[in-house]
DNA sequence: GCGACAG
DNA sequence: ATCTTGTCGC
């Protein structure tokens, strides 16, 4: 278990040496497991909002019952911004409350859905690896833009898929969840196949583009950032 | 050097 | 991410 503080205490201060942290850590993630079974079990929505002005960050973590996507639990953490919004560094800006929202759980999350990259990075270490490296925990991340990689447009029908390329590199795929409406962009993030994150992917979107486990987090973490500054009004 | 760039 | 009204469509 890694507490809250030394996590803190660790954080890179620089680019640099964010970047460095990344290099180190990402031969940890684990690649060779299938992970859990779509559909089964629980599944966990992370997300994250902000407050720039006022330097708060909100995190939110809903638990659902994966076969009827029933909410079973949620946690929220509020904090202070740790960095800035660089690309390919987004971890670091969402880790640190996200930890903190998943340490408030009383069940075990099960498998989590990040809200962004896992594999899909620059240095092969986005948010959704990141995380799972840091908590042990089987994730998967589903983006809604392409960042910097191409893709061809999947077909039109729910379900289609087509790789997600880093130059010859398969680094996620983009799978429409909706017919006819823009994919999203699904990527392992440790201890999960790619094949596994997009069953659960569609498990998770019987009717909307987003998986219910992100939207679920993301009105959460809204509501946990509105009431953070209703407590600290003034800045 | 310039532009692009998860959230 | 966030700032923001109405509007088109199932």
């Amino acid at each position: 278990m890694n507490d809250l503080e030394s996590l803190a205490d660790r954080w890179p201060a620089d680019e640099r040496a964010a970047r460095a942290v990344q290099d180190e850590l990402r031969g940890r993630v684990v690649l060779d497991e299938p992970g859990p079974r779509p559909g089964t079990g629980l599944v966990t929505g992370v997300d994250v909002a902000y407050d720039d002005t006022r330097d708060l960050v909100a995190a939110a973590a809903v638990v659902l019952d994966a076969a009827t996507l029933d909410v079973v639990e949620e946690s929220t953490a509020v904090g202070r911004i740790s960095f800035p919004y660089v690309p390919g560094l987004l971890a670091f800006r969402e880790i640190p409350t996200v930890v903190a929202a998943l340490a408030g759980l009383a069940a075990g999350p099960g498998l989590v859905v990040c809200d962004g990259y896992g594999l899909a990075h620059p240095r092969r270490f986005g948010l959704a690896s990141h995380l799972g490296v840091l908590t042990g925990l089987p994730t998967i991340g589903v983006a809604k833009n392409p960042f910097t990689f191409a893709y061809e447009e999947p077909d039109a029908p729910r379900g289609s898929t087509a790789p997600l390329l880093d130059g010859e590199e398969e680094v996620g795929r983009a799978l429409r969840t909706r017919d006819g409406v823009k994919p999203v962009f699904v990527s392992v993030g440790h201890r999960t196949s790619l094949d596994t994150a997009c069953a659960w992917t569609l498990n998770l979107t019987p009717k909307y583009r987003q998986p219910e486990t992100t939207r679920r987090a993301d009105a959460l973490c809204r509501r946990a950032l509105a009431e953070a500054q209703e407590g600290a009004p003034r800045t």
